[in-house]
DNA sequence: CGGTCATTTCGACCGTCATCGAATGATGAC
DNA sequence: GTCATCATTCGATGACGGTCGAAATGACCG
């Protein structure tokens, strides 16, 4: 954990277009709000879509390395990638400043 | 105005779609690299684009407030809007770590 | 097994947008 | 005025992606 990731330029640019949907951007937050794993359920009651289409940014999220997925039987559960985050916002703030 | 903008939702989100264009982002990076005013043409060096693109996408850079436009008879010239930069990614840390 | 629930995949629809050629506008040089 | 140059606008095209219904997958329970 000590360690900052360094993001390639696709990864770089593939995050950036990631985060640019709102309902994306309003899932992470909520993944990023909660100390422990966020059920997959609990993203209905924040963001207001079908299942289909929660699933589809999920996994774009997921594909974007911003979080981790855990599997318990039926159920997903999320907890957010803190390092690539962390190298983002880093990445961002070094191009931007 | 203060040293410190703050960005309304929309703002934010419009901000993050136009950086999410790799041309975009490129061009962006390359008005922060100057000191001085970055002339329109110095673009297609940086750039392969036609010029009809080239000015879609500096009018999409203006619209999310990101750069100001300079013109001087015929040509026209950018510079970073600063304050903005940085209270996106000001934002941005904010939300995401 | 049969049934229910959580999640995913498939397929299609449709809006958004990046792209460029051609035409237009605007400016300056001669 | 005429012409060349820089930049913008217009219109069309094609690709990408968000959306959801319906069907499928997989897991749990009795």
């Amino acid at each position: 954990m000590a360690t900052t990731s360094t993001l390639t330029e696709d990864q770089f640019l593939l995050i950036a277009k990631t985060l640019a949907d709102p309902r994306r951007y309003a899932i992470l937050r909520q993944i990023l709000e909660s100390e422990t794993a966020t059920p997959c359920s609990a993203m209905r009651d924040c963001v207001e879509v079908s299942p289909a289409t929660l699933s589809h940014h999920m996994k774009e999220l997921e594909a974007a390395g911003l979080i981790h997925v855990q599997r318990n039987g039926k159920f997903v559960s999320y907890t957010p990638a803190a390092e690539i985050l962390k190298a983002y916002v880093h990445r961002l703030s070094s191009d931007l400043t």
